[in-house]
DNA sequence: ACTTCTATTGAACGTACGGTCAATGAGGAG
DNA sequence: CTCCTCATTGACCGTACGTTCAATAGAAGT
């Protein structure tokens, strides 16, 4: 019935959730402007209404998952760790840990990349959540090269910081197409294993 | 004009090499019967007529595509050189080089494997791929385990060629989104920094 | 109480899709 | 030459989609 009515921010936070589900349950392909509605318990033109167009929509849901991602946050419990690589080391088995938690928000994380790759608006807001992602590995990156300069002669924090982010990606895209025999431990020992224990505490 | 015939396997290799040029530019959501049999010159009705059905043209496409993609391949100048680490380390780096010089068949293979998540059959392929992908990883995982059984404690080969492959992946993820901003010597040097030149060789 | 405003509805429109099918004509077999 | 096979066509069907819009009813102001 016409009439009822909801402040503007209730509900649009309303039909982002009920696209979020729809686009977790469905992947983006079958996330239509009537699912979401139906989802939502309200009208197809309702949701036009708030968001002009699906395209608006889905930017605005992409926003969404973007922002209420835990965004990479420097704990104590790492931060205490002395050296700066066992402190990389540290940092990437957390955020491993956090992606293999929330399967359902990477899958949607990486529908949207790829559609990216066709659609210019999602993939500029991608590109620069990458880049922001990268950017908060750069501290601990920098803390590693000044530790040990001669080891990474001709690497910038930019580039070192890129490498734990495509270790992150990489981890994702696997243990997203087969859980099961993904197990992060020994992911986790074979990289140490790979870096080496060759902190100067030891 | 009906009655112009060709050999069966031409005529399915004509529309795969037009859903491929389809799939490339306009991603999978924007592949329809239609385009194909435009971009084929073909009428829509024949596509369907060799592939009964627009999902079993999608599984002949991925089929396609991971067929024609360039298996993992030990090259001599690869064999030869002496530290198993190194080896690794040199196989990375052409695999990089190599996907970055594909750049439209990554982005079909990451737009199928987005699609996976939804589509069972596709994601049964993916699996299987990325599984053959690892195995031909392992070999030199062995080697280089056989050489350092102490600093991999606990590692299996099979663990060792999955970072190797996420490795590759994370890599890849990051080219596809921000080709330019993505520097694959600086990305090496820092692998490089990371693993270390612990080889016995030296 | 009355008007104004606007959030809300559901039907409707145009489009594009996957899939079907009777008609058709080239090519090989007899 | 004739006939039969079947690859090929293009119109057609039903469906689902994104979007539009006149109608409606609750909230708010006077």
């Amino acid at each position: 019935m016409p009439g009822r009515k909801a402040s503007e921010d209730a509900r649009r936070l309303q039909i982002l959730r009920a696209a979020y589900y729809v686009g977790a349950r469905r992947g983006l392909a079958g996330l239509t402007v009537r699912h979401v509605a139906a989802k939502a318990d309200l009208s197809t033109g309702l949701v036009l209404f708030h968001f002009k167009t699906k395209e608006q929509l889905l930017i605005a849901l992409l926003d969404f998952v973007l922002e209420t991602t835990t965004v990479l946050h420097l704990t104590d419990d790492i931060l205490c760790i002395a050296s700066p690589l066992d402190r990389l080391l540290a940092l990437l088995a957390r955020e491993m840990n956090r992606l293999s938690a929330e399967p359902r928000r990477i899958r949607l994380f990486f529908d949207f990349w790829a559609m990216g790759f066709t659609h210019a608006g999602i993939r500029t807001r991608m590109q620069a959540e990458l880049d922001r992602y990268r950017e908060a590995f750069r501290p601990i990156a920098e803390q590693v090269l000044a530790t040990e300069p001669e080891r990474f002669a001709g690497v910038s924090a930019e580039g070192l910081a890129g490498v734990a982010v495509g270790f992150i990606k990489g981890c994702a895209v696997q243990s997203m197409i087969d859980p099961r025999g993904f197990d992060i431990d020994e992911f986790l020992a074979a990289v140490q294993g790979l870096v080496g224990q060759l902190a100067p505490s030891a």
